[in-house]
DNA sequence: AATAGGCTTGG
DNA sequence: CCAAGCC
């Protein structure tokens, strides 16, 4: 007999780990602006997430790269109890509430996030009241926030395409439409403004026009995801260029950057810094 | 010790 | 021009 499919739990057996270690992976980025703590949080519950074994005890979890003592203790306790003390006191804690808040509206970090707390603004509302204390980016980021959060169904961004395909095509039929992001990775995300239809959210969508010379690079960066840019720079780095979203260059003699490679696919950019190729899907991480 | 690079803002 | 902050 043949096993049914269970993508809640078969597919992410650690799920609640990677929730609650997420959790704390923001709370240090954005409160404590331990950006060490974030990383390493973040890299443990990327870990967990790909493992499709269920950890049943802190010292199974110890055994994996990226988790220690203390991590490993946390998944003792959660275990145990379906929580975390250090969580709790957070939930409590108002300043760490506000900051969370805060720095998910676009535009705001941490800093910022802390200075209007300080201020003495608790609420969105209160930021609403003080417009004057937020730049261009975060009172766009204000104004849509709850639809910035939500994210974009695969069938509407593929209706987007075709509706872009049709007109860009129309004005030029060399131009190439690509949609990158999670999209192109298989998922559905975002990132302009556009609204379709009074009854659905705003969506946020960036919108690149580029030059032939530069569209291998731009959808390479713009596919991401970012911490796979990141790898793959560093890794051109090590092979003696640099890499970004408009081209690749080698750094020559002087340390300065060259003139860009010239580019026909995606592919090339890998063979050139000698980094295995990864498909889109195979992006994620 | 730790993973890039660019844009905006403010000085 | 530079540094900080943010993406």
């Amino acid at each position: 007999m043949s096993k049914r499919k269970n993508p809640s739990s078969n597919d992410a057996p650690n799920a609640d780990f990677c929730e609650f270690l997420m959790e704390l992976s923001e709370y240090e980025k954005n409160v404590n602006r331990n950006i060490h703590k974030y990383n390493a949080y973040k890299n443990a519950a990327s870990v967990l997430a790909s493992l499709n074994k269920k950890i049943e005890s802190g010292d199974e979890a110890k055994k994996l790269k990226g988790i220690g003592e203390k991590i490993a203790k946390k998944i003792d306790e959660f275990l145990q109890s379906g929580k975390l003390k250090k969580l709790e006191n957070i939930h409590q804690d108002i300043e760490a509430k506000t900051i969370s808040l805060f720095t998910r509206v676009s535009g705001i970090g941490p800093v910022k996030a802390a200075d209007l707390f300080k201020g003495g603004l608790r609420t969105l509302k209160d930021l609403k009241n003080n417009r004057d204390k937020l730049n261009h980016h975060q009172i766009i980021g204000l104004k849509y926030f709850e639809d910035f959060e939500k994210k974009i169904p695969r069938s509407e961004i593929i209706a987007i395409e075709n509706k872009m395909k049709e007109n860009i095509y129309k004005l030029d039929p060399k131009f190439t439409v690509t949609i990158c992001g999670s999209f192109r990775r298989g998922k559905s995300e975002s990132g302009i403004l556009y609204k379709l239809r009074d009854d659905l959210p705003y969506r946020r969508l960036d919108i690149r026009l580029v030059p032939c010379e530069k569209y291998y690079c731009a959808v390479l960066y713009f596919t991401g995801s970012d911490v796979f840019n990141k790898a793959m720079r560093t890794h051109a780095l090590e092979k003696g260029f640099t890499l970004n979203e408009y081209s690749l260059r080698p750094i020559g003699s002087t340390g300065l950057p060259g003139e860009p490679v010239p580019l026909s696919s995606e592919e090339e950019i890998f063979e050139y810094i000698d980094y295995p190729y990864k498909k889109p899907e195979e992006r994620n991480k």
